[in-house]
DNA sequence: GAGGTTGTGAACCCCCTGTTACCGAGGCAG
DNA sequence: CTGCCTCGGTAACAGGGGGTTCACAACCTC
């Protein structure tokens, strides 16, 4: 899909985040932590000295801003993990409409504010109906922009989910999402944290069909490329961990051409594994310990 | 052929390089798709040619605008259950900041937009701060106005939580979009993806003929080929999972050379099966014992 | 009764999903 | 710095379900 982006030199990561506090969940959009992160925040620009007094403000919030270069493919603006992208249309040149489209397709649920130079009404619809947030026009006093950009983030705050249950309980499975884990009894599935995005999603959501594109675009935070298979994959995987660690339970159930169901059933003992056929539960457990 | 290949494209739907637009608009995981309630907007302004302007496109739009004579008590906007509010902070006075933010701090779930005349950076950024959604210099074009109101919306409903399809009732039919399935009670009728979508197009139009080519163009998202009979394939496919399900209704009625219409009607004992004349249930009986 | 329209059944083939293997990136330890 | 390991993502293959198409029967309207 970024095939024809132009080479674009992505400076060094953002502090790492370490996995355990990811400051912006991949998953819901809502912080269960009610402890607003500082904002990430990045700016395609050209003007230094714009720049400049807007990352004296930005740094003042206790925000935090990065520069980039042109056109960043979507994959690359993903994983900076962005709390909101002002764009200075005029940079990108002619292709900087595709560009914006691009990103708000790709990208629904990141503030994205247009800061550029003299406009025309039809200029600014035409960003707003794109997918824009915003449209402020240059010249612009910073403080300007920040609030702007705050309005629109508290607009999707606002509109969130209200808070995060401690912990989701499903058939025998306990779903912790402050250890960004889930466990049968006091045993750890030992779930990746993709993994653990993507049940979460499914087991709060339970009894309802989520579309492949649904679960991709609130799990990965962008929308899904046509013929990706991660999804597949990803539930391939918590159903082998599922198995292992609660084997008497069915817990993700497919919907053929529409995506997938979480709810907990249990199974008949006969075929509680698919590969035991018809073994009794003590035949079960002599299979189990072969292995 | 045309499953995942549609010979013809949209009208009107912007190049596909972006990867992101799905090309099987099947179900509406887009949130336009969604079918969106008629925006209400109440609009606190004296400027009589602004609001008959605004009018003008806010219906074009389909939308419904309210003019209100001033500041409004909380309960009252509360009252007109209200999707955006625009203010113009002239016409209320000095008292136009305090009734700002008594209106956010009572309502922040409600998008709200200052439309006022000439004005400073720190006004803005104090409207803003308060818990405006945005400010928009007069005098200004009504298309703008509009385009920004949509693009607040369109910011609570990404983060919104995925808006609670009510089922569709008819006769012993209930239709449930979160399960892409329809019911009989709690019995399943099995459909394909395909079937439920065109059952939910059908009986959301419920008692109105609707012509195949246009049956196709929202089921299937693209135009109807000349001499394409898929639509008369799936409605028999419903039709015969219909019967087997609820056989004392008929819900789906042919209109000769126009289309189809969906009206749940209870049928006579006599005539509960096609075949069986009018055979009492006793010789039903004998009679399907036979073949 | 003629001609176009719709119902019906079945065959074919494509796409969708499950599954496995592989590769690259990034973290961690030595 | 280097090698190992984990994790995420992609590619490829197999199998089966479902959508499309076709042919023919039944039907409706003029």
């Amino acid at each position: 899909m970024a095939a024809s982006q132009p080479p674009v030199r992505l400076p060094g990561t953002m502090h790492s985040t370490t996995a355990v506090a990811p400051d912006r969940p991949l998953g819901d959009s809502n912080p269960q932590g009610a402890r607003t992160a500082p904002l990430r925040l990045a700016v395609i620009d050209g003007d230094s000295g714009f720049l400049h007094v807007l990352d004296k403000r930005v740094r003042a919030r206790g925000w935090q801003q990065r520069v980039l270069a042109g056109a960043v493919p979507v994959e690359e603006l993903v994983a900076l993990r962005l709390g909101a992208l002002v764009i200075d249309l005029s940079v990108l040149g002619a292709s900087g409409w595709a560009y914006l489209e691009q990103i708000c397709t790709a990208l629904p649920a990141l503030p994205t504010i247009v800061c550029s130079g003299p406009s025309t009404v039809a200029q600014r619809v035409r960003a707003l109906r794109l997918g824009a947030d915003d449209w402020l026009a240059k010249p612009c006093h910073p403080e300007e922009l920040i609030a702007r950009i705050e309005a629109i983030v508290r607009r999707g705050r606002v509109a969130a989910p209200p808070a995060e249950r401690p912990a989701l309980e499903a058939g025998e499975l306990s779903i912790r999402s402050d250890q960004f884990q889930a466990f049968v009894g006091t045993r750890s599935l030992d779930l990746t944290r993709r993994e653990f995005e993507l049940i979460r999603l499914l087991a709060g959501n339970a009894g309802h069909v989520l579309e492949r594109e649904a679960i991709y675009q609130r799990v990965w935070g962008y929308a899904m490329a046509h013929g990706d298979r991660s999804v597949d994959v990803f539930v391939r995987k918590l159903r082998q961990k599922l198995e292992r660690a609660s084997p008497q339970w069915r817990y993700i159930h497919t919907h053929f051409g529409v995506g997938y169901r979480f709810a907990p059933e249990r199974v008949d003992a006969g075929e509680a594994s698919s590969m035991a056929g018809e073994l009794t539960a003590g035949e079960l457990t002599a299979e189990h310990l072969l292995q």
